[in-house]
DNA sequence: CGCGCGGCTTGATCGACGTCAAGGCGGCGC
DNA sequence: GCGCCGCCTTGACGTCGATCAAGCCGCGCG
């Protein structure tokens, strides 16, 4: 994985949902199981296809949405990793998620009808626009779409619950690493070697920890020799043994 | 609130979903806003009339649902309050959420097909069952119906990222002091007054807090002249500061 | 009545993690 | 090159809340 860039550096691993033709079209991607793996015919196919807006590519640090914007859409992530967050008052910022290409960010804005965290892109990110009143009206037509929605939502629910034990710091980081190397190898990548696209910072406000907790527990890690870190690339080098430290939150 | 009861005792305030005549079926129900206030028309009412099916009643301690069970229905409240929660390996609760009658319970189980935790009664309860399945055929025919869902289920999603912070046990029990006045409030019970059903310990469980942590809280809180305490009554007595406390949390 | 038990409260101690501080490392602009 | 700036790491210390322990209260039961 990553590739010789002009500048002589190996690039970071940027995974995309691809179009293929029109039938493999997002074939990653959030719908996909919905419109080509679960039996959809090539008109609700069509359907997709002409709802669906190509947005996109942010830079790092760009918004997708932000906090308070009228909710008009859902995103599905097509490339790159976004971090969803809110600022309180104070300016203190709140990690809600990272969400890699497949998934769906703007979910939680339905009820309140606008959106109640901000988007950001953390690298170079492209997304897919579901504008939702005419998603939800496709949805009255084509069930299968109805039920996707559904799932995706209730997922979201069961996601959150997962972090919001009181758990320790070794229990979070240990999760935190096997849940991303589970998502990135459904994603079709390898499956113990990780590249991290948010900082430090960002995965111990995500984890409700301190940076420099996030620091030392990596490296205990690393000393036990459950993974290697290189900055912002992990190897997993015992998988099972990680995730037996990270089986109270992982098991349901 | 409160009534004689022939043991002398006053009984608990027992919140409930009163069933009226027709129209104003279930009007303080999950449903009521999409079958009375959102103009549905009759023939969608008597669709939902059709698929909802009473149960009950439980008594404290009985399991709605387990752990495991195939996914068949969503439940609302109807009276009482029902705590949901996972039992992990080590048999140690981790408490998700309290249900005050006209909430939802069952989304977080449409994604994996099971429900992935135990509904337990804490009082006296009943429900209102709906079958999925047929809510989602209903709901392909009545999008008012299908958006409520929408609705409810990404209320969730947001609901559940509030607790998620690293809070103080001061922030976490004003919060949860103050939903849950609000919540007793938009059911038409009295703002500042409230019977906490559940005990201390499932409160803690809940906030992810020692129960002697939430003990301690709530007599500084009284000590301070916030609340008044007496066992599971509490008088909310300076609504604002509470709430300024909880601000961290309840602030979007 | 006495007893036991579960829920609640209060106090004393302990430990995990946050905070503060300092220094290293790498990238970028000048 | 040099210097600056973010990000990361490492160490020393402080603190909030968990844990341990004891006692209280209300209630059901023999």
């Amino acid at each position: 994985m990553g590739q010789d860039r002009s500048d002589g550096r190996i690039a970071a691993p940027n995974p995309i949902a691809d179009d293929g033709d029109e039938y493999r079209f997002c074939s990653t991607c959030a719908f996909g199981a919905v419109c080509v793996g679960r039996g959809v015919d090539k008109i609700a196919l069509h359907d997709l296809h002409c709802l669906v807006e190509h947005v996109g590519p942010y830079r790092a640090g760009e918004a997708i949405f932000r906090t308070g914007d009228a909710f008009t859409a859902i995103y599905a992530v097509r490339s790159g990793t976004v971090k969803t967050r809110l600022v309180d008052l104070e300016g203190r910022e709140l990690v809600l998620g990272f969400h890699l290409p497949g998934e769906l960010i703007g979910l939680n804005a339905i009820h309140p009808e606008a959106y109640p965290c901000d988007a950001v892109a953390l690298d170079t990110v492209e997304v897919c626009r579901f504008s939702f009143p005419a998603l939800a009206t496709l949805a009255t037509r084509i069930p299968e779409i109805q039920q996707e929605l559904f799932r995706r939502l209730s997922k979201d629910i069961g996601d959150n619950a997962l972090l919001a034990g009181d758990y320790s710091a070794d229990e979070r980081l240990a999760a935190f690493l096997v849940t991303l190397g589970q998502r990135y190898a459904d994603r079709g990548f390898p499956v113990n070697a990780l590249h991290l696209a948010m900082s430090r910072g960002d995965m111990a406000n995500y984890l409700r920890l301190a940076a420099e907790t996030v620091s030392r527990v990596l490296r205990r890690f690393q000393d036990h020799g459950l993974i290697r870190v290189d900055g912002r690339e992990v190897a997993i080098v015992k998988p099972a043994e990680l995730y037996a430290l990270a089986r109270p939150i992982l098991q349901r």
